[in-house]
DNA sequence: TTTTGATTTAAACAAATGATTAAAACAATA
DNA sequence: TATTGTTTTAATCATTTGTTTAAATCAAAA
């Protein structure tokens, strides 16, 4: 059967078990969820689980490595990119972030949990492709404060507030609904004037 | 420095329990911290855990409760002060958050962790002594906008841009240690620089 | 010293939980 | 249709985990 069909259609069980634990995972964490749990949410029975992905750790692996390339994407495409100055890559990757969290806004608290514990070693230099986009970016991060277009701060300082200013508001939603009273709806729509307003922020900031 | 005496002094076996499960919630949530854990870390045997707290959803009721006194502290030490404008307020939480979080960098995901599951309702108003604070707050950035010295911004971007340029550092830590190379000693001071950064920023992006 | 109440301990319990098994149902295909 | 391999199911297993118990230890008061 096509691959690519498959995927769109797929109503498979294994589809069906890796949608719930997905789901589940990432809004709760590897502990918080139970093996039955997932099959109730997936409507299957529970030995389905490990006859389709051998055990529960295994089944989060998979979810973690999937939830780490939705992440990673935005970054690479952008910085991989050589056009477009410091100001429009952070554009794009306000837009791309913005986006991908506004559909899962779990994603951000997901991978945040992933940095701290760290089980999955996501630092690896190898299987993290993004070492060689990250220089060039770097260099015209230094290069900008060379010709005196932006403040000398530390790179910490820069990637601070570049990841500051778009994912914040996602890890904070629900206190910022609850207690600046917005809706759902105002909430999407102030996220999207953050995608042009975050490089006129950080452009104002570091001059 | 009378409650930190008492805290270095105070040996009981409560105390004991107390501060093994403080260390340990705080770093890794209420699942995946198991209660023979906690006895061992604490040197004490597993059944005076209940016998001190009656269960460990009690004990980490309390240690959650602590924990958002802590984070809340500082918020309302700078709000309820009606002195200042509002960038000096901005600087005294910068001060405060910065402070408290280079102590315990684990803080921070904690209380994001506490505001998505959200199963202690901390956001109840009663529980929630900062309301009328946060009012006088709200109003002086209003004035702000109505002088024509702010542009005209949803609260929530204010909110967004002031918790994350705070504490955005502290949730990347991990990754900004590896990443960019930077020692604890050097993102100690990098955080500290950020003291006196943030409120400018805030004021330059808001102009 | 004896008594009394509080604290600590080792052992055990019951429920939850991840995983396995053996049989049944199903689907394809010869 | 009969055969074969795959998928699904109910039942069960083994371990983990939060909690309780009953006895032992300790410390202060009588």
């Amino acid at each position: 059967m096509a691959k690519q069909l498959k995927k769109i259609i797929d109503t498979s069980t294994e589809a069906k078990i890796k949608e719930a634990a997905k789901k589940l995972f990432t809004q709760k964490g590897f502990n918080a969820v139970k093996t039955r749990e997932i099959a109730t949410e997936a409507g299957i029975n529970l030995a389905l689980l490990n006859y389709y992905f051998r055990s529960k750790q295994k089944l989060f692996d998979i979810i973690m490595a999937e939830n780490l390339i939705s992440f990673r994407k935005g970054m690479s495409d952008v910085l991989n990119n050589e056009k477009g100055d410091i100001y429009k890559k952070i554009e794009k990757l306000a837009i791309y972030y913005i986006d991908t969290l506004k559909e899962n806004p779990n994603l951000a608290l997901f991978v945040i949990n992933a940095i701290h514990d760290n089980q999955h070693d996501i630092f690896n230099s190898t299987e993290d492709s993004l070492h060689q986009s990250r220089k060039h970016f770097a260099k015209q991060f230094l290069k900008e404060i060379q010709d005196g277009k932006m403040a000398p701060i530390h790179p910490v300082h820069l990637m601070s507030n570049i990841i500051g200013l778009i994912v914040m508001p996602f890890l904070a939603k629900p206190m910022m609904l609850k207690r600046l009273h917005v809706s759902e709806k105002e909430f999407t729509q102030i996220m999207d004037e953050r995608k042009k307003l975050i490089p006129i922020w950080i452009k104002a900031m570091l001059k």
